[in-house]
DNA sequence: GTCGTCTGGCTTTAGACAGCATGTC
DNA sequence: CTAAAGCCAGACGAC
């Protein structure tokens, strides 16, 4: 019967044939269990490969896994393999940080379980028996090995399933790199190897109004604008084709944007119709009113910007908007190349030139990163090619971006394990889970790292044994006779998945409250752990940030070390986190800071994560229970960003911060006083409508009550300025 | 003296995973 | 270490 399963999959999914990668996985065993590394162009298909590779398993009784680094593509795959896979019979379930969901449920009650790097080896953390279950391990974007941050999960999670189980499939998806066969052979996996693109792709560079393909041949672009990408991106659109361009900071992805809106209305073709319908779904979003109204302008102008400085709701919209063809361009950072599925006939490499923050100077991005964006030239079944171009800068010549690029080969993959970061996490992860107890077993198990392939034993060695040694001074593991044992500490951290580094910084500033914790006090330290991401600060801000301080955290002057950036990106955090949970509209706190909503969305989500983390870790390390209660508090209000006499109400759904703080302010206090209340009386204040009020009769259980309150119609968004 | 313009120096610069609880988009 | 653009202060010039 497996032998079918790809003929099922083809059949389920209406396919005639398969894809040359396809049908080289076919024959080098996927069905059948063999392990493969399949490198191949963006939109080859490999996610057909995935799907034949977990559903092989999963119908031979075994537990199928998917990971991906971004819960956005985890998502995406999610619904992709439902769709197919329930109709062989398969259960497919999603485990991603940001869903309420019960790892071991969505285990046992399914039989492909998607999760992000990071969910899977927190999985095999709590239970490393999971691995024995384990028939197919799909690994997405295996090149993220090479990521400075992302890439030693990612190793020291293969290592952990390679080490327990010969007999797991590992099926690893890359982007194509040169070192593939170091790969393979890392994962002990069958090579498939293929450059074979569905949609033809043209490299380009693009110099003084003249685009110089590849095989020689030129077309000339005419110069509507002062900037190159804008004229590509009109040539383009004059040809029926959608752009995308790639910058590399946020700021010019804005100024391009409105550079192009500014442009005469006849040289963009984009669907009106569409373009208002997203204009008004985006003023609709949260987030700061006038960034609203920016991007629903240069909607209706047919361009748009994304970056990570927009809350992801408006990053969806935006991308949802290309796709619909409300958009003539979108002038992107590399979010949108490492992101969901978003093609474009065009795509342009705006600079290849980007600040280094570790080498304070301008680099230029790696051949592996333009070939990322090019990747995402060329619609697959909608465009007969695809067309990626460079905008060579003033200095540049063609022909010198053409080899350093088009005609480069893409860089190896290396092991970022060299710190001892990664190392630690991973180790305490394998002591506390039982998967190593000394330091033999620890070392043999990151020989499966890719760290050990490309560097040996010795340098391995040495890490491992720093690692260590922090673990043990730092309490979490101890070591007699040679053998290994997580304490208590050791197992509370290691379940909170923080980085094992915010033991001693909790423990030192601790010491530094003297047993006093204020809000802002914690607030502080969870802004300092090393897992928080910070704000950034310029450096003219620095003075008005220590105003900030003396005003509202005088407890904290003495405590930030003034002459550390971390210290004070850390206090900064801090007022911005403590503005949140004290209500501060966040547009409001968007502007204070000099950030996106995208932004202080990220810092919330973290500070929120590792305050109830530390909840845990707080009694384990020593601190007073009463520490723990605070966190939890304040975990809570962070999630909800509220005052403490808010936490009851925005329990009811469709009830945020907003409407909560409009309620308890009409003199509903608590839930029992809602309960009983009235819906006339509630549709009388301001800000709760029909929908609301509903949702809160419903949340009481006020069935009829709530069906006669929705039958009333809808109120209008407000969108009445794009309403033709 | 006041206003407007030019210029040179200084500043700034991408992204985003993780816990817990509860029967799940 | 190989950039480029915004911003601001100060210089300069016209009146």
């Amino acid at each position: 019967m497996s032998a079918k399963v790809a003929e099922r999959l083809m059949q389920i999914l209406g396919y005639k044939e398969l894809y040359p990668p396809q049908r080289a996985a076919i024959e080098a065993g996927v069905e059948d269990g063999r392990s493969l590394l399949v490198s191949s162009p963006t939109a080859s298909g490999k996610t057909f490969i995935a799907m034949v590779a977990l559903a092989s398993a999963a119908l031979k009784g075994a537990k199928s896994f998917y990971t991906a680094p971004l819960r956005s593509i985890a998502t995406e795959k999610y619904r992709e393999f439902r769709e197919a896979l329930t109709k062989l019979n398969l259960k497919v379930g999603i485990s991603i940080g940001d869903l309420n969901v019960n790892d071991e449920i969505i285990v046992n009650r399914n039989d492909v379980i998607i999760t992000t790097y990071e969910k899977l080896d927190s999985i095999i953390r709590n239970s490393p028996s999971i691995i024995d279950k384990m028939g197919s391990l799909v690994v997405d974007e295996i090149h993220y090995v090479d990521d400075e941050k992302r890439g030693p999960i990612i190793e020291t999670l293969l290592s952990k399933v390679l080490y327990r189980s010969r007999g797991v499939q590992v099926v690893a998806l890359s982007a194509t790199v040169s070192n593939v066969d170091e790969i393979a052979n890392w994962i002990g996996a069958k090579l498939v190897k293929c450059n074979w693109r569905p949609v033809p792709l043209s490299e380009g560079v693009y110099k003084d109004g003249v685009i110089h393909f590849s095989d020689g041949s030129k077309r000339k672009v005419e110069e509507v604008s002062a900037n190159p990408s804008i004229n590509l991106v009109v040539d383009e659109s004059r040809q029926g084709g959608q752009t995308l361009v790639f910058v590399q900071s946020r700021r010019r992805a804005v100024q391009l944007a409105k550079m192009a809106a500014r442009l005469p209305r006849n040289l963009l073709k984009f669907n009106q119709g569409k373009a208002r319908e997203y204009a008004a779904k985006i003023l609709a979003t949260e987030g700061p009113r006038l960034l609203r109204e920016e991007i629903a302008e240069l909607i209706m102008s047919g361009v748009s910007y994304h970056h990570a400085g927009l809350s992801n709701e408006q990053r969806t919209l935006i991308e949802d908007a290309f796709r619909d063809g409300a958009l003539a361009a979108i002038f992107a950072t590399p979010t949108l190349a490492a992101g969901v599925n978003l093609p474009a006939r065009r795509v342009v490499i705006a600079e290849v030139e980007r600040y280094d923050e570790s080498y304070g100077v301008p680099r230029d991005i790696k051949v592996f990163e333009y070939k990322q964006f090019a990747g995402r030239a060329g619609r697959p079944g909608l465009d007969p090619y695809g067309e990626a171009i460079i905008v060579a800068s003033r200095p540049r010549s063609v022909r010198e971006l053409m080899e350093e690029y088009i005609k480069a080969k893409p860089e190896r993959l290396e092991s970022r394990l060299y710190g001892v970061r990664g190392v630690r996490h991973s180790a305490l992860g394998a002591v506390a889970s039982g998967i190593a107890n000394d330091f033999g077993s620890l070392l043999e198990l990151h020989r499966k790292t890719l760290y050990y392939v490309q560097r040996g034993e010795e340098k391995l060695s040495q890490i491992l044994r720093i690692s260590l040694d922090d673990l043990v001074a730092w309490g979490l593991v101890e070591e007699t006779n040679g053998k290994l044992k997580a304490t208590h500490l050791g197992y509370v951290v290691s379940r909170t998945y923080l980085d094992p580094a915010s033991v001693p910084k909790l423990v030192k500033l601790a010491k530094r409250f003297n047993g006093k914790f204020t809000t802002e006090g914690l607030i502080y330290i969870i802004s300092s752990m090393p897992d928080m991401n910070l704000l950034p600060v310029r450096s003219s801000e620095s003075e008005k940030i220590m105003d900030m301080a003396v005003d509202r955290v005088p407890t904290l002057i003495d405590i930030v070390d003034w002459d550390d950036p971390d210290s004070v990106a850390a206090l900064k955090t801090t007022l911005a986190l403590l503005d949140w949970i004290e209500e501060v509209p966040d547009d409001k706190i968007a502007e204070t800071y000099d950030v996106g909503p995208g932004d202080v969305a990220s810092i919330i989500d973290t500070a929120k994560w590792i305050a109830s983390s530390l909840a845990e870790v707080a009694p384990a390390a020593g601190l007073p229970e009463e520490v723990s209660e605070k966190l939890r508090l304040l975990s809570k209000r962070i999630e909800e960003g509220v005052k403490p006499e808010l936490l009851q109400l925005v329990e009811i759904p469709g009830v945020g911060r907003v409407r909560a703080r409009r309620l308890y302010n009409a003199g509903f206090k608590t839930l029992e006083s809602l309960a009983t209340a009235s819906p006339q009386e509630l549709l009388r204040i301001p800000g709760i409508g029909p929908a609301t009020v509903a949702s809160i009769l419903e949340f009481f259980g006020r069935k009829e009550e709530a069906a006669s309150i929705k039958g009333r119609g809808h109120e209008g968004v407000g969108l009445d300025r794009f309403a033709a």
